[in-house]
DNA sequence: CGGGATCCAAGAGGATACTG
DNA sequence: CAGTATCCTCTTGGATCCCG
């Protein structure tokens, strides 16, 4: 099924792996969709599953994913408070690309580790001659 | 396949996916992959394939895909310079990645769309109500 | 043609303090 | 517990001009 090219421009895609990487792209959004294809989570639980994230950060990001559809919020009202966060129906129907994606970062975290300080290394010892190499 | 943690600790990452998303998650990443899927282009080329994006944002996100070794960078000596790019075998294996993001994005940008103004609508009627809610 | 260099504006993101 | 609010810094990204 394919999206006409009109109404990808009226809304400022002009292809589709724009609209998912503006779902999924930020920073901590794909961990965040990993953790919960586990099952709900509360917020601090989410916290302590993703260290490096801020607190703000997470509730950010939590917030995006809540306006876009994919992730349900539920809140129990008592004291002290009780939040709960779980994949929407349209969140599960992101899942097989998260499992994707950790599928290939998994096979292929060691040839990214290398290409980086490859690229490093080579770029200390040569300062910049881009065009005139080769 | 399992990495251990230890590993994914040492380098910054303690998720799998999180490596993922740092190589494909720039903003403009995923549409030039998208893009060197169907073969080499030259700079110009993706430039107009991909409006929006900037001389500069476009040279910035494809020097990050050739540091990661995603990509290939040939440089013709003549001219005027001719430069073209292309996927490197590891970016072959990137590819069903991209391939899945794009059928998700074809088959629910209209989802993606639709919540985003229900939630638009939403925030300009009730202002701030998180907690007194439900 | 395919960039690099520079300047500047906007947004992402961290630290800290406070709250229902 | 699960945030919000504020301040401040650093990075992202656009505009423009120049170069091999």
């Amino acid at each position: 099924m394919e999206v006409s090219r009109d109404q990808l421009l009226h809304n400022g895609y002009h292809c589709a792996v724009e609209a998912t990487i503006d779902i999924i792209g930020g920073k901590w959004k794909s961990v965040i969709l990993y953790h919960l294809m586990s099952g709900k989570k509360r917020f601090n639980e989410l916290r302590k599953l993703i260290p490096g994230v801020t607190q703000r950060m997470l509730t950010l990001q939590l917030r995006e994913l809540e306006r876009d559809g994919i992730i349900h919020r539920e809140i129990y009202k008592q004291v002290p408070p009780k939040v709960e966060y779980s994949l929407s129906d349209f969140g599960e129907s992101i899942v097989p690309v998260i499992e994707l994606m950790m599928k290939w970062g998994n096979e292929h975290l060691d040839d990214i580790l290398s290409a980086r300080e490859k690229a490093e290394t080579e770029a200390t010892e040569t300062p910049q001659l881009r065009y005139t190499t080769k």
